[in-house]
DNA sequence: TATCATTTACTTTTT
DNA sequence: GTAAATGATA
């Protein structure tokens, strides 16, 4: 193996392949490079079999590229025998072949996050708790922390005992636990918390993956969570032959369960750690670097790196401050034109970031004006479309017909006649019995409480479902999802639509068989339950990579990729840093945010565009902006900017009071309306208008329907009003005819 | 029970 | 601004 191409770093990384090694590789500094290397070094020099071998990554993306990479490496190299995976595919596999252990069907779902909303949506309804006291996401977010952090619902409750809310929370997921169970489920977070389980519990089981990995590496390690860590421990505890490859200035999922004290206490945790530091930049051009240095030493939290590059200084970082969003967009637009023709640059060369998917919309029309093609990444995934959502519920209760929560989704759509309350009633019947809802359709007969109606509905659906069930054993599923969609009349209902949007529902289920198509020949096992499986852990979207387009994405999403030209969009306090304006942030949440910046940052290899807009109109609503503090932090010989920048813009401190006030004022006015009234006061096409100028504070208006009321607010194009008879009420002036008394 | 009107929420999201 | 969830009505 030649490993002279690599600098002493990297080779350092590669050759130390006993005992544990933490490599702290900065933004583009060769880590996949490194690990690919170290992987061929360990089988071709080192003489170790590929069955030996765990490589870790958080992405499928990142998982394939690896393998490739490897077998680019040591062409002929049996890497089939290798586990290169993600964490999660990686625990149904181990999961598959012995969660029976741990009281689990082994032919177990998977549960993805919409499914989780309407499992806890059940628990609370059985538990009698109101989902606005314990909203669903919350209680969700709640449940999947205690599992990142290994906390089963009875530890979780003693941990709360004094914590009124948070322990009926452990009672939600006791109940929603033993929910899944019985659905035979588990959602995302369980694949790594009973993998970890099962190692516990299992010593045989343990011992097997034990002896089985004796070289263990991990990708992205600053993402891991306790669960992943503990996964690790475990199983590196003998051998202690662990690597793991991670940069804790790239570290922005802490809010999904990621702890950065993973990657920042790693040598506290192992002995004799061998630490090696990639800070050799092969990227971007020296300005880009020392901006994106410069930005993120003002985090606290942090191991000491500095990236440089042997690359000439480049250009400088241009910013560019618009009027609003659509100028911005059109800015962007325009000199992605320019640029294209005046380097000659094909359009791939471009990416367009944002903090939010809220800001793609914009950026999107402006493009379309210019006619530049563009890719957008993220957004509502295919997987989470309703009509694709309907047709896994299908396949899953096929597959596993104990799944409640996806029968349910199905047993009356198409509308076969069987309403809510005899839903209910049948829930009923299943909880009394203990039996999933299935086996009470099957026997619907012996239910006198239903009507023949009913029943007749029940058992036509019962009888598709098992001809489909039968069916599937044999059928490719391909084959079996066109049965699905033909014997159900979900397609007939959709055809019998004309409307533009069945036509695109249609298509995306045409795009699901070419998925499911696509499965059958790149698989060996071409079952149902492995279809299922790679349908739960693939959100991927095949986005055309190949052609010449514009990258639009959010920040997070671009994280491991690189483009020469890059435009960081919103550089605004709000927005980049994000706050959800009534709380401010608090310490680690900014650093988070920094972080996420210098990955924005460190995505452009030669130049880097910021803009910004003096106002800016999100989820329909205007708001003076305030320059990013992280503006503020770039270095001023690194930046050009386009155009002059207003002194109350800028970050400062006493611009940021002025608008964190504005920010409480305008909140308290929201909440303060909308909790008051449910009533709508919204005319739309109405005769005449008041014009708005006139009204003021305190002014004395009249309403059509509320009636005679006085101005105690006035925020964008809202105006707040306390009526005489009706309360408070926010009423949207644009839309309403105010007489002004 | 189905349909329409109205209200509500809305950061990021590798699996 | 907008989709999805909820609530009122035929």
């Amino acid at each position: 193996m030649n490993l002279d191409t690599l600098n002493p770093a990297q080779r350092e990384a590669v050759e130390k392949t006993d005992g544990p090694v933490l490599i702290l590789a900065g933004a583009g500094s060769g880590k996949t490079r490194v690990l690919t290397t170290r992987i061929a070094h360990l089988m071709e020099d080192k003489g170790v079999q590929a069955t030996n071998i765990l490589a870790i990554t958080f992405t499928n993306k990142a998982a394939n590229e690896m393998r490739e990479r490897v077998e680019e490496t040591i062409p002929g190299a049996n890497t089939k025998e290798m586990w290169i995976s993600t964490f999660h595919s990686c625990c149904v596999r181990i999961l598959r072949k012995d969660i029976n252990r741990i009281g689990y069907n082994r032919s177990f779902v998977i549960y993805d996050s919409g499914d989780q909303i309407t499992l806890v949506k059940d628990c609370l309804k059985e538990l009698n708790l109101s989902d606005k006291v314990f909203e669903p996401k919350s209680v969700i977010s709640a449940i999947s922390g205690a599992k990142d952090k290994l906390y089963n619902p009875k530890q979780f409750k003693a941990i709360h005992l004094s914590d009124n809310r948070m322990s009926k929370i452990a009672d939600i997921y006791a109940l929603y636990q033993d929910r899944l169970k019985r659905n035979s489920a588990l959602d995302f977070d369980d694949l790594i918390y009973k993998t970890v389980e099962l190692f516990k519990e299992e010593k045989e089981v343990l011992d097997f993956y034990r002896s089985r990995f004796k070289y263990i590496m991990v990708d992205e390690y600053q993402d891991t969570s306790k669960a992943q860590y503990e996964l690790i421990k475990v199983l590196a505890k003998e051998h202690q032959n662990i690597c793991v490859v991670g940069d804790d200035d790239q570290s922005i999922y802490g809010w999904r369960g990621a702890d950065i004290r993973n990657i920042l206490e790693f040598e506290k945790d192992y002995d004799d750690v061998h630490t090696v530091k990639l800070e050799q930049n092969y990227r971007s051009t020296q300005i880009i670097l020392d901006a994106a240095n410069t930005v993120i030493s003002n985090n606290i939290e942090r191991k000491r790196k500095k990236l440089w590059s042997e690359k000439k200084e480049g250009e400088l970082i241009k910013i560019q401050l618009s009027d609003n969003e659509v100028d911005e967009a059109d800015f962007i637009a325009d000199t992605i034109a320019r640029v294209a023709r005046r380097d000659r640059r094909p359009y791939k060369d471009f990416a367009v970031l944002y903090r939010a998917n809220a800001q793609a919309r914009s950026i999107e029309d402006a493009l379309n004006r210019s006619q530049i093609p563009y890719n957008i990444y993220g957004g509502t995934k295919f997987y989470e479309r309703k009509e694709i959502k309907d047709l896994v519920a299908y396949l899953r209760v096929i597959q596993n017909p104990q799944d409640d929560i996806s029968l349910k989704r199905i047993i009356n759509v198409p509308r076969r006649g069987i309403g809510l309350r005899t839903i209910e009633k049948i829930e009923d019947r299943a909880s009394l019995k203990q039996e999933s809802i299935y086996s009470v359709l099957i026997d619907i007969d012996t239910n006198s409480d239903i009507s023949t109606k009913a029943r007749a509905s029940i058992s036509g659906f019962v009888d598709i479902i098992g001809t489909l069930r039968t069916i599937s054993t044999v059928y490719p599923v391909s084959k079996l999802i066109e049965k699905v969609l033909d014997t159900t009349g979900y397609l007939d209902e959709l055809e019998k639509d004309k409307s533009e949007d069945s036509q695109d529902r249609i298509d995306n289920l045409k795009e699901f068989i070419s998925i499911a198509l696509e499965f059958e020949q790149n698989n060996e096992e071409k079952d149902l339950q492995t279809f299922l499986t790679s349908v739960a852990l693939t959100s991927e979207q095949s986005n055309d990579e190949e052609n010449d387009k514009v990258s639009l994405m959010t920040i997070h999403t671009s994280k491991g990729l690189e483009f020469p030209v890059v435009f960081l969009t919103g550089m605004e306090e709000g927005l980049f840093p994000i706050s959800r304006a009534v709380r401010s942030m608090n310490d680690s949440e900014i650093e988070e945010e920094r972080r996420l910046c210098y990955v924005g940052i460190t995505r452009a290899k030669e130049e880097l565009f910021m803009t910004l807009t003096k106002k800016r109109t999100l989820y329909g609503k205007t708001n003076p902006s305030i320059a990013s503090r992280f503006m503020e932090e770039l270095p001023l010989e690194c930046i050009e900017k386009l155009n002059k920048m207003e002194k109350e813009l800028t970050y400062s401190k006493a611009n940021y009071n002025i608008l964190d006030k504005y920010t409480k004022k305008y909140m308290n006015n929201v909440n303060k309306s909308t909790v008051a009234t449910n009533v709508k006061a919204t005319i739309k096409d109405s005769q005449k208008e008041t014009d708005i100028d006139d009204i003021k504070l305190g002014s004395k208006v009249h309403h059509p329907k509320f009636g005679i009321g006085t101005v105690v607010a006035m925020v964008g194009t809202d105006v707040t009003i306390a009526f005489d008879q009706q309360g408070i009420k926010k009423i949207n002036k644009e839309y309403t005819t105010l007489d002004l008394l």
